[in-house]
DNA sequence: CCGTTTTCAACATAATTTTATAGATTTTAT
DNA sequence: ATAAAATCTATAAAATTATGTTGAAAACGG
């Protein structure tokens, strides 16, 4: 399974839950109310929204009344910032951005492959947006009221 | 890191090297000079060419002057095929597969964007065989023939 | 101003899965 | 018989996933 890890996947789930909140002004979200909607352990979603934080896709507020939110617009934030952020890359093989990870790479056919699909998801999620998700959110929540 | 894994990896350049012999008639390709060539382990090579036997993409042959060859001519042979064998599918997120995965589906809006990746990919891989890979590799050495 | 609550922050640990290696056994051609 | 090769079983190492425990900062009520 090419798969995503859960970082990726529970980062963007809170990374749309900030998105949703984002612009009700002073109200920061707290980890445990996205625990709570997202079914994820808090002390998961803890390690997982420090490296967001680090890169300076959330902001966090200590104490009382505090929480986390986005540092942008949701519609200036990539999806494959997030992904970047958690994943380390978007790239399905070390190979693609480590130099020096696989010294097959000149004579190495399946390189060429990998390389190709990788640039295939880049695309994708360089062109999509928080912000395309959220409406993506709303549409489905429209279309399946209850 | 949105990343294969090494049965992936290492199952494909294995089937490359098979691709590579098909046709040599009656000259199986035993798993060692394959693991020497891919610097990989063997013991390792074993376990990955189990699923690749039962799925019937490779046949075996047992005792000495035996191997593993194609079971099927490399141009019959999608890279879909491999990874779906060898990583369970090709799909970025379970919940794409497996209907009870993730009961979160119908209001989930990153299975959206998951499963459009997943068709990227997909539709990259299906229309890929092995003998497409087997020519962009002598392609490859040709133009770095040292 | 002080203590209490709320929240982030840091550290440690456990469970699981993935990755990889090792040894002994069976099959078969010669 | 012998050697070559797949096959089977077991285990070890590493990374990922997840939880628990405690500490520290900020807001708030009095
Ligand atoms: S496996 Fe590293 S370049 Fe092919
Ligand atoms: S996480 Fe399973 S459908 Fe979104």
């Amino acid at each position: 399974m090419i798969k995503m890890s859960t970082k990726g996947r529970y980062g963007t789930r809170l990374m749309l839950q900030l998105a949703h909140h984002y612009g009700d002004k002073g109200q920061a979200v707290i980890l445990r109310s996205v625990a709570e909607n997202e079914t994820i352990s808090i002390r998961y979603l803890e390690q997982i929204i420090i490296p967001l934080k680090v890169s300076k896709l959330v902001k966090s507020i200590r104490g009382a009344g505090g929480g986390y939110s986005l540092a942008r617009p949701p519609d200036q934030i990539k999806i494959s910032e997030i992904l970047h952020t958690l994943e380390g890359s978007c790239c399905l093989v070390e190979c693609i951005e480590d130099e020096d990870f696989c010294p097959r790479k000149p004579y190495c056919a399946t390189f060429e492959i990998w390389n190709k699909a990788t640039q295939l998801l880049k695309g994708y999620f360089d062109n999509l947006t928080l912000q395309d998700v959220v409406e993506i959110d709303r549409k489905k929540k429209k279309a399946k009221p209850k």
